[in-house]
DNA sequence: AATTAGCACTCGGGGAGTAAGAGTGCTAAC
DNA sequence: GTTAGCACTCTTACTCCCCGAGTGCTAATT
């Protein structure tokens, strides 16, 4: 596999992308970095077609990458340049600070790769689920009315209201809340289990039993905070990319939860997943650039980047990079180390 | 202008939403209930297009009607069938029932409308404005972190975590819950003003200056309720009708808060708007049926169908109305007066 | 006077044919 | 090993043409 087949598998990704036209080989012998005539480069890239690294929508005319040819590209090829200092600052507005609510957080990073790529971002949260239970409020608002508040050590606030069959006396719900916040607190929500949940109902039904609605209230609550939140932004953007079939993309939006076992497959680092790779549901000429953020060294969610396979790399993914980094340090309190003035992951060019 | 021309408008309303096609003088010709020759149709057809209510696409196609037709056909020609029992045990059935909670209730029935109609359907919920401050608590849950909960006599429940410079002992939190209490209950969300928690600002500060952040926490709480709240739901299904552009549809979903203001200008009783007639953005060839509902006879807000100019007005209608009445009288608590089989507000046909 | 039948006309859609252009693969020369 | 040249292929765009649907008009009919 020759030097030089790999200089010309990455012209043509990157004219390609540019483009958006299938690349011929004069097309690359005219770019400034490239000294041989646009014979050498025919010849080079049939062999790179033999190889399944391009492809040629129809006999005359030009080529276009394969997923493998995007694939080597992104893995060996690509040197994505490091952000500039007003890049980053501009992502930090948008992103927010250590007092923006984690929630916020990553709606902001969404938001800011929507905006960025003009393709549909992902995020998800799971924050929640790793958090403990901190608190549980029962508190009265009006006959055999009562709301219940669930907040958990990562500042998640569920509220529920809860209509009973008889009013509690103070000392019955005294005893109610006591009992919960025996129960519960410290408890990881992660842990919470509907057999839990059937074990107390037993238990405050033994003392009263009117006093079963306000568990399975918190259970309800519980289970809220246990599913891993995914929000889809900027989906819109993906219809009006002419590579993706509309169809498949509607389908997709409107199936958006299907998601979740996409993101769930990932490992750390940033990684790059095609449409066609992933045996899941999704869109055909797809690609996914995604990364998981932690909080405080755990594996807390990721964000990510849906467009067409013709999508920036170069450019995108430091910005998913960078975003995770960012978020996985705000969300930590500081502790998970960034470097300042942040190499992404990468050499220099040349 | 004719009865029969009356009727032809009519006919060829109908023809064009079952068929979706540009509609001839032969095909009207051979429905049941016209008894005269297509040549007389075409007659006809030609002095409708002088009136302005049908247009031809070109030359040599059947008439499609103009906005000007629909809105002809639908305040005097179309007479919408009532619904039948089951229809209304189904509606009921997804709407929810006097224990549902007011903000479920619309949200339920603008899912109904959009699984019935496979439009898009859009609710407001104006009714924390109209309800007061039931309760107001403040919930310390961590170092200097307090939580603050709103509760309206509507049932609405708004949290929000806020973050102190110091710790507040048990006396200063009791000193600030009573004198929330005594100046925020029983207020109306409406009444609630920005000077007067100015006002409540420098009162607190007096006490303690670091109180302040609580109180504005609190009016942004109630800026919360006090914004109507809309939802748009199924708004994919836009996509899918060919007769709306899709760029267009997706600038309206994104933007869809724009919709506030179209929904305003309503008066009582049902409306179809075209999008053609709106001053405000809307989509091109869409048409939006909408009516208010009322809780205890104010109007507490709208609930819609949008969808294309060419959507079959006899089914939503109905569902529309019916939809609306049965909000209002579940929220009025049922004094709102509901016909018992009601007819929808049209006579039968013939 | 209103309705209807008949007929010429118009216009858009779809298929066939064609010319242009872009890009290739191959061969022979460098 | 590289390059220039050339014949070949295939798509795209364009034109031409026909077909059919539907009209508008006129003349005949009720």
């Amino acid at each position: 596999m020759d030097d030089r087949k790999l200089k010309i598998l990455a012209a043509v990704v990157d004219e390609y992308v540019r483009t958006g036209e299938p690349v011929g080989s004069k097309a690359i012998s005219q770019l400034e970095h490239i000294n041989v005539s646009a014979a050498t480069i025919r010849n080079d890239m049939a062999a790179l077609e033999q190889l399944g690294y391009l492809e040629q929508p129809h006999t005359s005319a030009g080529r276009v990458p394969t997923f493998q040819g995007y694939r080597l590209y992104i893995d060996e090829l690509m040197t994505p340049p490091s952000l500039t200092d007003e890049e980053k600052e501009r992502l930090d507005d948008m992103l927010g600070d250590s007092d923006t609510p984690e929630e916020l957080l990553v709606q902001n990073a969404a938001a800011a790769l929507t905006e960025l790529t003009q393709c549909a971002a992902v995020v998800t949260n799971a924050v929640p689920r790793f958090s403990v239970i901190s608190k549980v409020e029962v508190i009265p608002t009006g006959k055999r009315l009562y709301v219940i508040l669930l907040i958990t050590s990562s500042g998640s606030i569920k509220n529920k209201a809860c209509r009973l069959e008889f009013d509690l006396s103070h000392e019955q719900l005294e005893f109610f809340t006591r009992y919960i916040e025996e129960n519960l607190n410290g408890v990881s929500v992660d842990e919470l289990s509907e057999e839990m949940f059937d074990k107390m109902v037993a238990a405050v039904s033994a003392y009263m039993v009117s006093l079963s609605p306000l568990v399975k209230g918190i259970c309800e609550l519980s289970e809220d905070l246990r599913q891993q939140e995914l929000t889809l932004s900027g989906g819109e953007k993906l219809l009006s990319c002419d590579d993706l079939d509309k169809m498949e993309v509607v389908r997709f939006i409107e199936h958006k939860d299907d998601l979740s076992s996409m993101l769930e497959e990932t490992f750390s680092g940033i990684q790059v997943k095609f449409g066609q790779e992933s045996g899941t549901f999704a869109i055909g000429n797809s690609s996914l650039i995604v990364s998981k953020y932690r909080k405080s060294g755990r594996e807390a969610g990721s964000l990510g980047v849906i467009g067409p396979m013709r999508v920036d790399y170069k450019k995108i993914i430091p910005y998913v990079d960078y975003l995770t980094q960012r978020i996985s340090y705000l969300m930590s309190g500081g502790e998970e180390n960034i470097p300042p003035a942040a190499d992404t992951d990468s050499a220099p060019p040349d």
